[in-house]
DNA sequence: GTGTGATATATCGAACCTATATATAGACAC
DNA sequence: GTGTCTATATATAGGTTCGATATATCACAC
């Protein structure tokens, strides 16, 4: 889904700036399945403008650079609408934690625990901040999207502290128990 | 992580042609945690021999392209090790389905429902793949990277299921029940 | 005072993806 | 027979996005 759709769906919920838009990819709604950085949200907004599907008001702020406003057009609508319609193409997941646990017996014991301690720490956080959302969303699509996170991170953090013995002392390949 | 160490790390794993590398990524071994295109795999390729993290010997092959065989040297090995041993970034994840049903209620309830039902049928693809993945597992990292995958995959599968009610034929905020 | 984080806009160069090209073969549908 | 798709292989151009950075100001901590 390219940042054009992604901005209008943005918008969709409400008038914002290009910042405001970032931040609800980086920290808000949409920051638990997207991503979209200043150097795509920027372009795509102007052309989005230039296309008539946005219009955007500039405010002038003290001390700041000023603020631009954005908010969708009914012909964004349109766009948006006729884009969420098509079919979807499967997620896209990258997660260098599992790329590097694969090769967990070329790390020290100590390297594997910090990985995993370092992972449920993210995993809680995410859970956390699922879980803070519960009473800003407005609509049961959002209800569903938000506890489909949670279920998957609970799902991460219940399966990490079953299953960390494996990786965590192995019985490695070519080693021999230490003599004690 | 970028695509020279996935790259490393696919080689460690055996000797292997671009193409075969594509493919580990494509219905592989990391297929469930990582992409990486031609586009970005054949140049990462050329750069890491020059660099002399590989080697290539080329093969004839009959009515086929040459086919070139990578294989990782111990430098390679060992800028393999540094890699993994930095600390991780965060996942990435861009779910087109997710974005989507934070709109369910723009969807008709046909539409909501084809979506569900092929995320259903993706996510079980996804499950039997891993499954099928059980007896190739030579190593503690590949099998907890494997059913890490299953974990995530059965909760999504599982919540779908119990939760599909929420949106596929919620009240809509401004619907009046229909007259029968 | 200096450094960091926040609010705002914007963009450049690096990295990667998508689509395509080349080549051959086999399977299948019309 | 022709066209399409899949498979095995290599390669790359143009488009998209990211990461880093710039600019500006303020608030806060040390």
């Amino acid at each position: 889904m390219d940042v054009k759709t992604l901005c209008l769906g943005a918008l969709d919920l409400g008038d914002a700036t290009g910042y405001e838009i970032k931040k609800m990819f980086e920290t808000g709604i949409f920051s638990h399945f997207h991503e979209a950085s200043f150097g795509s949200i920027y372009p795509a907004l102007t052309r989005l403008t230039d296309e008539g599907l946005l219009t955007c008001k500039s405010q002038q702020q003290g001390g700041r650079p000023d603020k631009k406003i954005y908010s969708i057009t009914a012909e964004g609508r349109r766009a948006l609408a006729q884009a969420i319609e098509r079919p979807v193409s499967g997620d896209r997941f990258k997660s260098e934690f599992l790329f590097v646990m694969l090769f967990a017996d070329m790390l020290s014991p100590e390297n594997v625990t910090n990985l995993l301690e370092n992972r449920i720490r993210d995993v809680r956080g995410e859970l956390n901040e699922l879980q803070a959302e519960q009473d800003s969303c407005v609509n049961p699509g959002q209800e569903f999207v938000r506890r489909y996170g949670e279920a998957v991170m609970r799902a991460s953090l219940t399966f990490i502290n079953e299953n960390r013995h494996l990786v965590e002392n192995p019985v490695r390949k070519n080693e021999v128990a230490p003599v004690r």
